[in-house]
DNA sequence: GTGAAAGCGCTAACAA
DNA sequence: TTGTTAGCGCTTTCAC
């Protein structure tokens, strides 16, 4: 059944439809809410790919992700995507999970998404989102860094100096100074708003106890017993996730290291296992739905705005205290 | 730009482009050739809401979780998610991730999508299928009962059963005897598969050698302390899921309990984790490529022959040896 | 407040 | 082999 079929059977004209659906246009509320109505009773939908074609809108978004590393854990990327479409669903609108690169852009050129998502790990690369915006599709970059000054592209920062510096406060706080940290690889804003903040407050972070290969537990374990080898070894770790922070935790246990009393341990994400590590990991956390929701936002601002501001939103990580972090005598 | 003002541009008609874009219509190859590098060269794209509307094919597919517990863990989720998306793109095909119930059925109604894929994890709700094949849109049931006889609507199906036997004939081969299982709250083909297998080789499986009440490594930790402190402490014990093994192995540590020396654990899903214990857990792969592909394979059969048989395929688990199990002296 | 008619950009009979 | 033309189902301007 098409409009104006619905429309005959119900003995109105398909203007008179398409006004009740769409609440524009002029039309007395008796008459909408009886086209209402006979839509439900006699099952009419209208046709979204003809309501596509004709105003331009497609009601749907992209979500992209174009990660080299996986700085963020498999499980935030999850989670974000579920608040998405959460997000989404609410209003109306559809997910488009695509593929990096060329598939993106197919999605862009034929006009199938009216704006993307776009989850990067990196320093951005700016011509990704320029080339979207220049087609008139809009475009939000979360990220580590803003972006801004360009037309119909909006970022959306996860700040994540915010969550490291409040744990090195802590930390010393608790009256630690000989503190390690585990990267997974490579430094990022999580190790150097962390050493700053110690710097600041008079804590060398030394390059000696600075280490890290990989992200998985194996390698949390590893860097462990290098770091309580040395000669002065830490009191405290951060590790820049939570699995490395599992690992560490483990192998703390191994050589019958207390946490927290002899050693504290930090972790990062706060992914559900930093719950069931025994005892429950101190951690950062990277609030996922904060991100969807304010991320959608921007979007949909620029949806509705296209030449509005190009909007920078910032969402700060922040610490979770648990149970893996004690003070020193 | 347009189709017409496109094929203006070049000397043609807007007929001629469509040809040479779709292959289809009679068209010299030399055309064909010229035209498709125009496009590049002018950057025309053919606007895909027009060809949906003008084709009736839409190039998207709804993936939809129908959840009702967390059967299969979130992680197998975030796989299965990437390969059908990655087996969709080769095809040129978009994956709208949709929202579940009402949601689904709107994407349905509205002709967004060709069809869907729904992962369920209980028994199968046919009515769901039944509504969505109704208007047309083919469908396939991700889960693990076939659904047959009804047209447009085929079914994968996931046969936790093989794997589980496998568990117990090579329990039962290394030659133990007094055997335990940690459920996740409800009974499942893992467990009836495993139980009738075990029965099959003479081997009861009691009921207090079953428990469980949850999926997270404390739940395993719990029940494995309950099973080894009665009076008949099994020698090996089946996990439904590696997260409640886990704990288990943990749990046998903390007491002491060598594993697999003393006692054999065996897990369910090979997440990533089932490679990180110590040491690594012997478990049940679910193949998650091969569920992506098979799955999508099928639907595609469903688009293309709308009126074929509706096709059930079997995807079986299977039996991962890695160090968790040893041989009854 | 309601309806007639002209698009939106593409595809596919059909005619040339 | 190529072009003309009539839809696909909706929105929206503009008369009534």
């Amino acid at each position: 059944m098409n409009i104006a079929e619905f429309a005959r059977s119900i003995g109105v004209s398909p203007t008179t439809v398409s006004h009740a659906i769409n609440g524009r246009g002029r039309i007395s509320p008796a008459t909408r809410h009886m086209v209402l109505e006979r839509m439900k009773e006699l099952g009419f939908t209208p046709n979204l790919n003809a309501q596509r074609l004709s105003d331009g809108r497609t009601y749907m978004v992209a979500l992209d992700f174009a990660y080299t590393r996986d700085y963020l854990s498999d499980i935030f990327l999850v989670e974000l995507t579920r608040r998405v479409q959460d997000f989404l669903d609410s209003r109306r609108y559809g997910l488009l999970l695509s593929g990096p690169g060329e598939v993106l852009h197919r999605w862009v050129k034929t006009r199938a998404v009216d704006g993307v998502l776009q989850v990067i790990d990196g320093p951005p690369d700016v011509t990704l989102p320029q080339d979207i915006a220049r087609t008139g599709t809009a475009c939000v970059v979360i990220g580590h860094y803003p972006i801004e000054g360009i037309p119909r592209v909006g970022s959306l920062v996860i700040d994540l100096r915010t969550g490291a510096q409040q744990v090195a406060r802590m930390l010393v706080e608790r009256g630690h100074r000989r503190i390690g940290f585990i990267d997974q690889g490579a430094a990022d804003p999580v190790l150097w708003g962390f050493r700053e903040e110690l710097e600041r407050l008079g804590i060398a972070l030394p390059e000696s106890h600075i280490l890290g290969i990989g992200a998985t537990p194996e390698d949390g374990e590893w860097a462990l017993h290098i770091l309580l080898e040395r000669p002065d070894p830490p009191t405290a770790v951060f590790a820049r996730t939570d699995a490395i922070a599992a690992g560490a935790l483990r192998a703390a246990q191994e050589r019958g290291v207390p946490v927290p009393q002899a050693l504290s341990i930090v972790g990062h994400d706060d992914v559900p296992l930093a719950q069931w590590t025994a005892p429950p990991l101190t951690t950062v956390r990277v609030d996922c739905i904060e991100i969807a929701h304010r991320a959608a936002d921007t979007l949909f601002q620029l949806l509705k705005q296209p030449d509005g501001p190009a909007a920078t939103v910032t969402v700060h990580t922040r610490l979770i205290e648990r149970r893996t972090v004690a003070t020193i005598a």
